[in-house]
DNA sequence: CAACCTGTAATTTAACATGTTACAGGAACG
DNA sequence: CGTTCCTGTAACATGTTAAATTACAGGTTG
């Protein structure tokens, strides 16, 4: 089990914006070079990345920009735009436990609250981490 | 992205040899009736479990016991044994960054240890739960 | 209008989780 | 001792999903 790599290459991506900063333009296949992906990779998770108004893309325009700082994005904000985990939760429970037996018919209630206090945890973690600090890192490695 | 069923199934297994507490023999058809999957899989998740010393079954034999109480069992102890997460981690990295770029160069040491804060906070949320939380809910229920 | 871009649909490929069948080997019990 | 029931595995089938790929529609710029 593996959260999709869809995470990290949307934290690449917004990484390579930042960096570049306008110097020059940014398109789908400049970063599907930098990151090793396809090109359509690229522009699925562009879209995703659009709709929860992280960045400024419109069709024909050359050229991707960040909607705002990246002081201001967490790793949560990509995290929730590239749908790492659907609604059903982090956890995938067992679909047929029986009604007939007496912990069967209670383990959901048991324990579907604690599987989504880990969840949580784990989202307020992600909230604490920002772009900046991978952008500062990236930085500092090629200063 | 989800952890793989074989962990609240394994919750599950456990959950019942303590419920049942003896009282009549648990068996891999018994357990995967009242968990609605295939005991063969009910049998590779005993396998895991008995090879992390969580519980002790042997060939030919019937009947499967708690190799320690259940307070003493944590979610951690079972995402562990049955190895929900490999050593590559929680997050899948995209694997063909570019060494020709300055960010796809460095994206890797800079999100890394992260990366890494990130799951190891889940992980010591689990280590808070113990199956003793589950049984106890569950014996509730049926009261 | 030519060149280049985003946005998307449709299909393929590979990997993986789970289900299923089959059988070897040990234990219990009459 | 032999029947029965169990655990422990191997081998194969099935279903689902992530990612790659191909193709093309539609907008922008010069």
């Amino acid at each position: 089990m593996q959260i999709t790599s869809r995470f990290t290459i949307a934290v690449h991506m917004i990484t390579v914006i930042d960096y570049v900063d306008g110097k020059m333009p940014v398109t789908s296949r400049f970063l599907a070079d930098s990151i090793g992906a396809n090109p359509v990779i690229i522009r699925n998770v562009m879209g995703q990345l659009k709709e929860a108004g992280l960045i400024l893309s419109s069709q024909g325009k050359s050229g991707i920009a960040l909607a705002r700082p990246v002081s201001e994005i967490t790793f949560y904000d990509i995290y929730k735009a590239v749908d790492c985990v659907d609604g059903t939760g982090l956890f995938h429970f067992h679909e047929n436990p029986s009604m007939d037996c007496p912990v069967g018919r209670n383990i959901h209630g048991a324990m579907d609250e604690r599987l989504q206090d880990i969840q949580q945890t784990m989202e307020e973690e992600m909230k604490q981490i920002s772009l900046a600090d991978v952008v500062s890192d990236v930085r500092k490695a090629n200063a």
